[in-house]
DNA sequence: CGCGCCGTTGAGCCCGTTCAAAAAGTGTGG
DNA sequence: CCACACTTTTTGAACGGGCTCAACGGCGCG
């Protein structure tokens, strides 16, 4: 499987691309994305546990995860770090907003290894001049961004340990399963997250995640066992803690 | 004051308008902004208190705030309510990505009077296809409600009472103070929030706020008298809690 | 085989909650 | 201008979910 060797899955060309629906490049023609690859500057391949940008720095290129995965996170101060969110294949990451003068307001960083489609801020507002449909792509994907982050603070508002862990693993649980192209039978994923990373995103102690997903566990909900996350009856779960799969749901996208 | 009359403040026509420089048209020449305005249907006065639309709907129309305070939240199956953000003048509002069929992920509500400037949902597409920096611009502005929803993130997972609390008013205090010419000189705003409406926001009890804030009080932090919120030194109570400026520093944007 | 990271379990404490009730505003109609 | 109803703020007392501190077990890797 992926974490027991570092293979480097590398990007095709833009027109082969097997994720492109889920991509910046979604609604580009064929003759269309041959032109846009031009603004493409390469690919970047990473191992699991390196930052690709760090808060504060200034932000040069703009990037598509193509394959692993990847998340967003703030060091506070005090030691502490909060997960914003983690990235998916199709993901687009690393814009700021501000074309001329970005700085990161958070840090990114692999989690397995990764491979990326890199493309030079500069190049962006050409991008959309030629492609102004990109332009809206960015927005409705930086608006699905958007909703993900109002759902996690709903989580971390008002919900119970219980709730914000079983919310966390059916939003990854998805997301990841509407990327395959045939999921497995069994309903399971490939899972890298340690406990410490999944306090780190709920806002929770690593020890207390423990206990909550033992309960979990015993409860018959889930089973994480190397590295793979199983939900027997996914839909059952939504019921009981309110999992509003719509948010999730990027079909609309496609 | 704003609150003792319901006084019907209605956006000028675009050309005129003051707070141009925070909101869409921002990019627009003069001349632009003319034939820009073709695209919005008209203007809508709200009281206090009402909802502007809600979780589940679809979306008809997208607004603009243009005078007031609004909110963005959710309610839970368990009666419980996550304030996701305020809405201030400039403001974009309503954009839900799909352009097709969006459906409503939360609820929006007015919190004092409110004048809202109206396009309908349809139009959006046409006027980004006649003004490609638009669909720029709302990217950005869409990038900036992001980095303020990882912001509250960081805040309800990793941050005390205390900090959160004081987090959430430096926010606001700076985002009032940027919109205003003349800022007052004693370092105050208007502040039309319940200590219950702090609590759905900042994931904790209004009790619990009320306690946290007689803290802020006693430790001579703020001061909140009739709707009305001081903050003597913000710059020593910024560096107190690690309040980083930046993110809510929307001068990059006009 | 030994080191280091990750997961697991126990005991006790504390921050924030819940329940309850009174005080202070705020708005309404007479 | 006052009386009344309602919302918001304030305070007290007790409970509890999640945290801290501490120790041990397991597994992957050099």
């Amino acid at each position: 499987m992926l974490r027991t060797k570092p293979e480097q899955i590398r990007p095709p060309k833009c027109i082969y691309c097997p994720i492109r629906k889920l991509a910046l490049f979604q609604p580009l023609t064929k003759t269309e994305v041959g032109s846009a690859q031009k603004y493409k500057s390469g690919d970047r391949i990473l191992p699991a546990g390196t930052v690709s940008y760090q808060q504060e720095s200034p932000c040069m290129d703009v990037y598509t995860l193509f394959h692993g995965w990847g998340f967003l996170y703030k060091d506070l101060d005090n030691g502490k770090r909060q997960i914003l969110s983690f990235v998916l294949p199709g993901d687009f990451l690393g814009f700021q907003g501000d074309l001329e003068k970005g700085i990161y307001q958070h840090s990114a960083r692999t989690l397995t290894s990764v491979s990326l489609c890199v493309f030079p801020y500069s190049n962006l507002m050409k991008l959309f001049r030629k492609h102004p449909k990109l332009g809206v792509r960015l927005t409705w994907m930086t608006a699905y961004d958007n909703a993900l982050a109002y759902e996690h603070l709903t989580s971390l508002g008002r919900r119970s340990a219980h709730d914000r862990i079983a919310h966390l693993l059916l939003e990854l649980f998805h997301r990841v399963r509407l990327r395959q192209k045939t999921p497995s039978s069994d309903n399971s994923i490939d899972f890298p997250l340690t406990q410490e990373m999944i306090g780190n995103t709920v806002g929770l102690t690593a020890i207390h995640v423990n206990r909550t997903l033992m309960e979990l566990r015993r409860e018959g909900w889930i089973e994480i066992k190397s590295k793979r996350l199983t939900i027997p009856d996914p839909e059952a779960l939504s019921e009981l803690i309110g999992f509003k799969i719509n948010t999730f749901d990027r079909r609309q996208m496609i």
